[in-house]
RNA sequence: UGGGGCGUCGCCAAGUGGUAAGGCAUCGGUUUUUGGUACCGACAUUCCCAGGUUCGAAUCCUGGCGCCCCAG
């Protein structure tokens, strides 16, 4: 047991996951720095901590792949982990799971016309879902998971919130985590600055201490998701036009799959000014350009919207409640306030461009530091006017 | 085979004797677990072809080829 006292030993903080003392705590380990340092933070603060790795997709391309995670050489570095600190760890086939849901997800919003953000999908439906559920049959009294994001007990319960690092800030791809999975999870590093959880990973003398932050999407090799979509759905991509807005045809696209709304490049056509993608007819098959102008979005339609505020959300929604949204990931939250048009709704303070249905629009507080998460939903419909 | 105009990078295009702008497209890179954006970088020894004039020509001359328009 002398990793215990490496454990012990080093300068890292000591958490209190509102669980009783020596509770048995489940951690997902994907086999990166962060959720390696979060079991390692368990483990040191008294837990009995059991990690979980899934395997999620195929090994064989991904296998080399810089910055994936959970396939390959990610589940042996998540079980040296385990072993090097002393716990229990299982790996799980979840590769039908993964493709039945956030696969299956990705392939068909593509060739819907609209851009899926499968990291969400996988949160959702296979971590906070399936695995959760898992861990609760391990006897779990608690999940931790690596994400940067924080969970604050409020008047009425645990409260989502931005990590601490704004710059890690992972919420966005959190939006959608009920309140009953917030009963369950923790989320260690949420308070923690990136450069601390690998100071911590060092200390511990962890080999994945300088693995790369994990980066694109796990699945799709080399950033050309088409050709996994044609893979998962063959001969599903048909060719079409490329019409200007105001009703030109300008080319043909090999599939609008191949395109989402605000891009610029690959359109391989040439006007004088470049043009962007403004819209997808994937039942016409056609791709529509325009200038960057048209991209400018104020009123967003969301569907399967999840409500983490206060109060019940479509009162919230038809009172117009004030909040700031992203449309995207990297971007701070900007001003907005809730609407309701036979459903939920959102109105940008100022327009924004590349909005994209499929991706997620999540709404924070509307104070300067837009510090809690209220919930999001998927982008449905956008128009130009309010 | 009557008259007029044109031919410069994949597209558009500046340049009218002094040693090939620029935009778009394309390619490469950077960019906080999605896509996209943005940003950075690359991208015509050569100006339809062949001769000629000149110290020097995409720019002038001659011929050829090609294209466009007008032809009562």
């Amino acid at each position: 047991m002398n990793t215990m006292t490496d454990i012990n030993t080093i300068d890292a903080p000591r958490l209190d996951l509102g669980v009783p003392a020596g509770a048995r705590v489940v951690v997902a380990m994907s086999g990166g720095v962060d959720s390696s340092v979060t079991a390692a933070l368990c483990k040191r603060s008294g837990y009995d901590v059991v990690g979980v790795t899934l395997q999620l997709y195929d090994h064989g391309v991904a296998i080399q792949k810089k910055g994936a995670c959970c396939a390959g050489q990610d589940i042996h570095d998540a079980r040296r982990v385990a072993e090097a600190m002393g716990f229990p760890h299982y790996v799980l086939d979840y590769e039908s799971r993964f493709s039945e849901t956030v696969m299956s997800d990705f392939a068909d919003t593509y060739l819907a016309g609209a851009t899926p953000i499968p990291c969400v999908r996988c949160n959702e439906q296979v971590k906070f879902k399936d695995l959760l559920a898992t861990a609760r049959d391990l006897g779990g009294e608690a999940m931790a998971t690596g994400h940067y994001i924080r969970r604050v007990m409020g008047p009425s319960g645990p409260e989502l919130r931005r990590a601490a690092d704004a710059s890690k800030d992972q919420s966005y791809f959190l939006f959608s985590t009920t309140r009953e999975q917030l009963d369950y999870l923790r989320f260690p590093l949420g308070d923690l600055p990136k450069e601390e959880t690998r100071r911590i990973a060092g200390a511990l003398g962890l080999a994945v201490a300088d693995k790369p932050d994990s980066q694109d999407i796990c699945f799709v090799p080399e950033g050309k998701y088409a050709s996994v979509v044609e893979r998962l759905r063959p001969g599903a991509a048909e060719p079409g036009d490329i019409v200007h807005v105001d009703g030109t045809v300008m080319g043909r696209h090999p599939g609008v799959i191949h395109y989402t709304v605000g891009q610029r490049r690959g359109l391989g056509v040439a006007t004088g000014d470049p043009l962007y993608v403004v819209r997808l007819d994937a039942v016409a098959r056609n791709v529509i350009v325009g200038p960057r102008e048209a991209l400018l979005v104020r009123r967003i339609r969301l569907k399967d919207v999840t409500w983490l505020g206060d109060g019940k959300g479509e009162d919230a929604a038809r009172a117009g409640t004030p909040v700031a949204v992203k449309v995207r990931s990297t971007r701070p939250p900007a001003p907005a306030q809730l609407a309701w048009d036979d459903g939920w709704a959102v109105e940008l303070a100022e327009p924004e461009e590349g909005v994209a249905p499929g991706q997620a629009c999540v709404f924070y507080s509307p104070e300067a530091a837009h510090d809690r998460v209220l919930g999001g939903g998927w982008i449905a419909a956008t128009s130009a006017r309010g």
